[in-house]
Order: structure tokens, then sequence, then C-alpha cells
DNA sequence: AAGTTGAGAGAGCATCGCTCTTGTTTGTGA
DNA sequence: TCACAAACAAGAGCGATGCTCTCTCAACTT
């Protein structure tokens, strides 16, 4: 029951955005009242909780596949079809996509059994950079500029990540998962429409661009 | 009154996000009873609409006064003085951001009035890049890689913006410019709380190493 | 003084999330 | 087999929401 109502609830989602979900549309196409669904879910709150971890793992999943795919290619490329991925998730699926990086639902905190799923896709982004960094394969990069502050604050990252890279390079990587997700965000809400022409190609040159400045090997 | 309504309306934006935005709630406010507002306001659209504008063109004024006020200074110093101006004012009023940078309102469409104000901060950031080309600081980034594609759109984005600089600077602006409001949004929406400590710290090297990879002269 | 205009008030419609009570169904232990 | 308890769904209702419609009333114009 609680699958059949997280159905529904995704697709309503799907089609009309996470703010506009209503509890009782959600149980007119179930042939419920809304009332019945609140055996299932407290609330509406939780019924979003569900969807949000729904869509992060599935995001995750989709990005774990693509890494894992292209094992033993060469590192840029890797990324870039990372990137890729990642793009084609959320074009296919933008509300899923705004729900999870979008702005949070007004009077909604996220509890922290998203945060883990929310992880997913960062790490498994992560790991192109772990394997490349074990193969050798990995070029300082130069343009990153890393403050005392912030190369302490990276003692901790870098065990979070399990990633034994220089300083720099974490700067480039949380610079270019910023950059990935920041025009991926623009594209969809609509913010290149006044510049960009082609968003396709211009992703694709970004994330080569990530790779090089990440000092991934091409 | 027009004005008073919208002076309210910003308020509650400012209180509890525009998602929340009651039009009963700010005629309250006001004394009144909610159908007088459609005396002014054609629907809660085109209030959302006004305060949009009113916005975008509060970030446009505020980045531009930190750009001008750095006029003669190296242009990788006005770089980062003109983010850490956007960031302060994202920070000081994140409702008001989530407004413009987050995810469009729900069976919203942005009417064309908004474009103009939008790309306001985008021009003022552009013109630093401008002076430092005109001054001849400005040196071809290294790490970017522009495709046969983006660079046909560059011609055209190349006059819209008034910047006579090379593709793979264009280039740059444009992951500069999506770069700093993605590591803003992330940390506006709580994307970074699972990775970054000091939000603040990380923006100002962020904001370096994309000075650096425009080409900006230190 | 009469007519016109604009601004606000009020009632009402459909919808929302959520609660509480009532009735029904189902499964289980004696 | 029977009885009881737990699970489930329905329905009414509360306080909200955006929005429409009609009505009153004051001020201004001619």
């Amino acid at each position: 029951m609680r699958a059949a109502i997280l159905a529904t609830a995704g697709s309503h989602v799907a089609e009309h955005g996470a703010a506009a979900l209503s509890l009782r549309a959600v149980a007119r196409d179930l042939g419920m009242v809304s009332s019945a669904l609140y055996r299932y879910f407290p609330g509406r709150d939780d019924l979003i909780t569900a969807l949000i971890i729904q869509a992060y793992d599935s995001l995750g999943a989709h990005t774990e596949v693509a890494v894992d795919a292209t094992l033993g290619f060469p590192a840029a490329q890797r990324w870039v079809e990372a990137a890729l991925a990642i793009r084609e998730w959320a074009t296919t699926q933008p509300h899923a996509y705004a729900l999870l990086y979008g702005t949070p639902v007004p009077g909604y905190a996220a509890p922290d059994d998203t945060v883990a799923p929310g992880t997913r896709v960062s790490r498994a982004l992560v790991r192109i950079v772990r394997d490349a960094s074990a193969d050798d394969l990995l070029e300082p990069p130069s343009a990153t500029m890393v403050s005392d502050g912030t190369a302490e604050s990276f003692v901790w990252l870098r065990g979070e990540l399990d990633v034994d890279v220089a300083d720099e390079t974490l700067l480039a990587i949380l610079l270019a998962w910023t950059q990935l997700f920041g025009l991926l965000t623009f594209e969809l809400f609509g913010q290149t429409r006044n510049f960009v022409h082609d968003d396709a190609l211009l992703f694709r040159d970004a994330a080569e661009t990530m790779a090089a400045g990440m000092g991934l090997a091409r």
C-alpha cells in the first residue's frame, strides 16, 4: 500500500511538481479518501521525504551505473560520461531534480534520513578521482587557490570521501561538483535561456573543462 | 497602494518564503480584505512577478555597486569582491534568493518582464572581464575546452554581452557564472552541509579560483 | 445637485492539509 | 467455530487558501 501511494505520488510530482502535490488528489487516483492515506503516512511532509529519498536513490544508482560502466576508461572521459548521465536523469524528470536540488519545501526541514542517499551521487563521482589517483593518472591542478582555513577543513573531508589527494585537487572536486549541478540547475530553472542556445553542448564542454580542472587524464 | 502591498508582501516572503505567500495574510496586515488586493494585482502570480523583479533589481544594484567601487583594482580582486557582495546579499535574504534562483513557482511561468532585470547581475560581472580585457590584463585560460558548436553560439553571445574576448575566456565566464551561483545555491539549500564546514571560506577560495580560471590578473 | 467612478467589504465557491469519529473488514487465538 | 482485537477506510468537519461576484459608499466631476 505504501508502495502504491508512493508510486502515484511520484507520478503526480513528475507531472506537476512537488509543491503542487495534493494528498487528496493522490487518494482520488487510488480510489480512496484522503484521510485513508494518514494510516500510511503521518502527513504530507513524510510523503515528500519518502519521495526525496526515492529520487536520491534513483539518481545515485543511475550515476553509479555510469561510473561503473566506464571502468578502465580515461578518467576525464569517465567524468564526462557520469556528468552526462546525471544530466540525462535530470532532464528526463525535471520535477524530481527540482525536488532534490531546488528550493526546499517551505516549512519543511529535510530529516537526516535523506542525508545518506543524498551523498550517493557525490560519492560515485568522487570514485572517478579516487581511481585516477590510484592509477597515478592525476595531475595536480594549477588554477585552484586553497587558503589555510579551507586546507584545515579538508583534513576531515579527505577522510569522509576517502580520497587521498592534494588540497588543490580536493578543492577542484568541490568546484566541479558545484559547477556541474549549478549549470544543470540554471538550465532546468531557465536561467541560461538568455545566454545559452544549446544547453547540451555547453554542458559537455563544461564537463570536459571540469575534468581538466581536476587534473583527470584524458 | 501597489507599493504598500509590495512592501508587506516582500516582508512576508523574507520571513516565510515565496511559496507560503498568502494574499489574505498580506491583506490582513494592511487592514484590508483579500478581495481588495485584486484591484491592484490581477492575481497571486502577478504579485510574485513584481516581487521577482524587485529582488532582481535589488541584487543587480547591489552587485553594480560592488563592481563600481573596485574600479581600478586588480581584476581578480574585483571579481572576488563582487562575488562576496552577491553572497552577502543572498545570505542576508535567503528567501529572496530562493525566489530568483530556486525552483520556479509551480504553474508559474516567469514572464518576459523579469528577463531584463535578471541579467543585470550577470552584466555587472561581465563588466569586470571587459575592463580587464580593455586594459589588456586578461590571460587566455588554458583549462577550458570549447567545442565547435559552442564556439558558434558564442558569436551571438559575444555581441549580447559586449565582450570581445576569446572563446576560451567566454566559456570560462559562463562556467564561473554558474559556479558562483551553483555554490551559493548549494550552500543556501543545504547541499553543502554534509561536506563543507565553513561555507564562507570555501566561497572565497572558489571565487579566487574562478578569477584565475578566467585569466583575470591579480 | 446629479451622475460617474473607484475603492473597499462581504459572501461564496472549490480546494487544500489534517483530525476525529464511525463503520467495516480481516486475521488470529481459544 | 466463535469472539475479540487490530487494521483499514469512510465521512464530516475545521481552518485555511486563491479567486469571483455583487454590493455599498464616499469622493470627484460636470
